[in-house]
DNA sequence: AAATTTTCCGTGTGCGTACACGAAATTAAA
DNA sequence: TTTAATTTCGTGTACGCACACGGAAAATTT
């Protein structure tokens, strides 16, 4: 039971390791006919190159690039942590890793990232494609040259990538619906926030409130619960306040808002302003651990976060390119992370994913 | 920036590679000053081995050994896959991998392959600790003979274990309370339900249901839901409808009972009870993603399914065992894996962990 | 001082694969 | 048939490390 190599099956087919080598790298230079002997040989000795080996022997290196925001956003902190974490392990078989990182909001800055990138032609790509629009050209040019990459935390439909590593938005808006239909009772209001921004991306914002809504749209008994939404574009303390105020004063009964779902990161900003108004009693759900998210979840202002596993979405994304391009295996066109419901109880083991 | 070879350290020495790796493996035969000055090259030169160099040169292959539950108990099929899923990976590295299973009742064959385990004397093990008494003595030969082992889902204190992968029983207690505290209404009745075994250890249902009480002892405007738990040891489906028809009676009010905590995965039981003795309404939450309990979370009889990840704490566990035996690297002494929190919305991305 | 032992160290080979180089075999051209 | 041009293949070396073997140097004994 002992290791078949590269020199049984040399034998087995009476051929040298070199010829056996040349077939399985179609590097050419073989008559047909041994190198069809040499591969019934492989098949029937079930040979398998040792990666071990393989990679010791290549002196080639081959490089992987990323593209993501800076982390002064502190979402991509972890993704990038992951990232590189995932690096670390795969980099004794000779990978390089570079990351091209570009301000949150600076859409020229992405694009002219994105062509460095594709300009340094590296060998697989992990793209956390913010941005959107125009991304068919670049993004064309990189496939024009062979290039593999992988969609990190948010999908582009339009496009022949290796692999999506994230979450099913809409079905995480479901989530947060089943968990404030369960915590307010019947006749209680529900409050959808939105912080849109004009500068960046908000497709999976959108998709998180359709999942919202569909789910008290289908739920048997739930109907019940009367839904408004706010659209913000404003990140002042004040101004959020003042919206909050005006939006629980228009209600004939103030305590008939009884949840506020919060479709991205900032539930901090809600939270704080709630405090602010003085409304106690208010159940409230949101996305991602930040800091000030998990303050607040731990004092009890926020009820539950749903959470990404950023982290593994950086690690995932990386082993991704290395199972398709070292390993050479088949790997999923779309990797949907768990949705992770996240309470005051439960934190301290979703801190580091 | 090159990679350091023992070559490179050898030279900057003043020896030949023979000696560096006499140092590196303390394999003696080297006089205290040059040992001294190849020490110190290796700092300074920040040297360190090249992990498939070394297993590829390595002849020896190392063996890992599991102890765990057949797979009969639907429960331990995930954790054998991520044993193996595990096992696939490092495969390369020259492990061999060995599972040793024994019927989950059957303490005296589980005290029978641990034996033999430690007879075959691995490099490395995984133990499942279903039985804790008379543990002392079989764990003590496995140390004896200085082999590491690593507790998988159960832990067992009183033991120089390398690492334990699991949950931490008594918080999931907690979340299970936050759940239901939060799902029904003030002065509403609880119950908690143990299925408890003459055969099997209980440590961990007992820590569930502690951590259960805590919460409602410790957090603000919880305690005035009454809580009444029920020890049953029968999984026939006639008694457990009786003994929950017995205690549903009992009460005054039959409406106030709302919310159920089974402190095990056997909570499809529950669920069939109460179809059958037609009572919904009735808020219900167990553990794990056992088939059953999956058909009755997504026809919603069951609301909340706390999860373990199985799988990971297999994969996580051999893992462990490379990581501290072949990589060198300090583990940590406890792994607690995430506690779960998944409803009928969430998962489909729970499935396979 | 020679003989013996002990300590210390260098050299060489192999792990399984990649790849360059050149030789042999085949085919094409003369 | 001879020669040149191609095609096809074998050999050798390298990757970084582990380990066996044996030899030189030092320490110890006669």
């Amino acid at each position: 039971m002992t290791k078949v190599t590269i020199l049984d099956i040399a034998e087995h087919t009476g051929v040298s390791a070199g010829t056996v080598d040349r077939v399985i790298h179609n590097r050419g230079e073989v008559s047909l006919k041994t190198r069809e002997k040499v591969l019934q040989a492989i098949k029937k000795l079930n040979y398998e190159p040792d990666i071990l080996a393989r990679s010791l022997a290549s002196r080639k290196t081959l490089r992987f690039a990323a593209l993501l925001p800076e982390g002064s956003n502190p979402f991509w902190i972890k993704p990038a942590e992951g990232l590189n974490a995932a690096w670390r392990e795969i980099k004794p078989f000779g990978i390089a890793f570079e990351e091209y990182r570009f301000p949150y909001y600076h859409k020229t800055k992405f694009y002219r990232q994105l062509n460095a990138i594709t300009e340094s032609k590296p060998d697989g790509v992990v793209i956390a494609p913010v941005f959107t629009d125009l991304l068919q050209e670049p993004l064309q040019k990189l496939e024009d040259s062979g290039i593999p990459y992988v969609f990190m935390n948010t999908q582009w439909e339009n496009s022949n990538y290796l692999s999506f590593v994230g979450q099913d938005s809409m079905q995480s808006g479901r989530v947060a619906a089943r968990l404030l239909d369960y915590c307010i009772p019947e006749g209680g209001q529900i409050l959808i926030f939105n912080f849109i921004s004009s500068k960046g991306v908000n497709s999976h914002l959108q998709s998180r409130e359709q999942g919202f809504m569909d789910y008290f749209m289908s739920e048997p008994g739930a109907g019940k619960k009367k839904i408004l939404t706010i659209n913000a574009n404003t990140q002042i303390n004040k101004d959020i306040e003042d919206l909050l105020s005006y939006h629980l004063g228009l209600i004939s009964n103030p305590d008939e808002i009884t949840g506020i779902f919060v479709t991205n990161s900032r539930v901090f900003h809600i939270a704080n302003a709630l405090e602010k108004i003085k409304q106690a009693n208010i159940r409230l759900v949101g996305y991602d651990l930040l800091d000030e998210n998990i303050r607040h979840l731990r004092n009890s202002r926020i009820d539950f976060l749903i959470g990404q596993k950023p982290f593994e979405q950086g690690y995932k994304s990386i082993i991704t390119l290395f199972n398709a391009i070292v390993r050479k295996k088949e790997v999923p066109e779309n990797q949907f992370l768990p949705i992770d419901i996240i309470t005051k109880e439960n934190i301290d083991f979703y801190l580091n994913l």
